[in-house]
DNA sequence: TTAGTCAATTCAAAATAAGAAGTGACTATT
DNA sequence: AATAGTCACTTCTTATTTTGAATTGACTAA
């Protein structure tokens, strides 16, 4: 069984960690939410190096989740910003957001977030479109297509 | 400037990452969600290594992310559940699922949420509480705290 | 002329991961 | 009783990544 074969990778979480589940890739887009463009900034701010940079840079926009935009031709410069894809990327960068300032916080928020429709600072968190009720762990249950289920029961019988 | 000096590390969302943002630790916990708990499960479903796994494991139960829990004493055996932190990261699982689902999908798709109040089948989204309006990138705006913003505007300046 | 900015690339050394094999305490099967 | 199998790892060697420092090239400003 090669790689790609795994049950974990036909699983669009899995795919989606591929892409943007790493340290580095990870700040690299919270950055990009907090409006930082340009490489030497992302080094200063991120505290990686450059070499790395330029690498996850790269990497994200292949798979389209940034874009390079020029705004100077001589000498030739230019900023990186979210797609549409990238941008959708918020939900995520949010998550952990809450998350770490739930248990990794001190008294200090250092981002909080204002609902422009509202002017107010807010604490977004995911709900049911159906009810609109607030969802966590234990109101939820995760159902597997079948052909999901199947692969993964090969997996656990094939070692 | 040493490297937890970093304004990367006074925010939340960067301290989050270095916690869970690393691509075996995201299928380990989203795996947790699926109801995984034995060691050799972990191995067959997500394909990684086990010394890979093994140090996974030790890192998020020294993070209080998962426990162990004994389940046969001769031999010892024990399984991995997440702890009430684990569960918290619910959201930023099912936000990583809606990209995934969103921007890599195929026409299965693999995992669905089922909100058990309503008994329907769901893609949950951010939203803001105050108005219970949905909530996406271009909705919100992010505020630094007074600190965070000195800290970063230092950073800039001093490479 | 010298220093500085920006967006990188290059290189050696250090850290991390992969993959295969082995371990120890059992249970189940022949 | 001998052999195979399960579970939860650990150990080992080899390969890949990452770090950190230095360098590049096309400019601008003092």
């Amino acid at each position: 069984m090669s790689r790609s074969d795994l049950p974990s990778h036909t699983c669009t979480i899995a795919r989606a960690v591929a892409q943007v589940g790493d340290e580095w890739t990870l700040l690299i887009v919270r950055e990009m939410f907090l409006g930082t463009r340009r490489f030497d900034d992302f080094l200063r701010l991120t505290g990686m190096s450059s070499h790395l940079l330029a690498q996850r840079l790269k990497k994200l926009e292949a798979e389209g989740v940034i874009r390079r935009a020029p705004y100077l031709e001589r000498p030739p410069r230019h900023e990186y910003r979210l797609t549409e894809k990238g941008r959708d990327l918020w939900a995520v960068i949010i998550a952990l957001k809450q998350w770490g300032d739930a248990w990794l916080g001190t008294d200090d928020i250092p981002v909080q977030i204002m609902h422009k429709a509202c002017g107010k600072v807010v604490r977004p968190h995911m709900t049911c479109p159906d009810c609109g009720e607030r969802i966590e762990a234990h109101d939820a249950e995760a159902q597997l297509s079948r052909n999901f289920e199947l692969e993964r029961r090969a997996a656990r019988r094939a070692p």
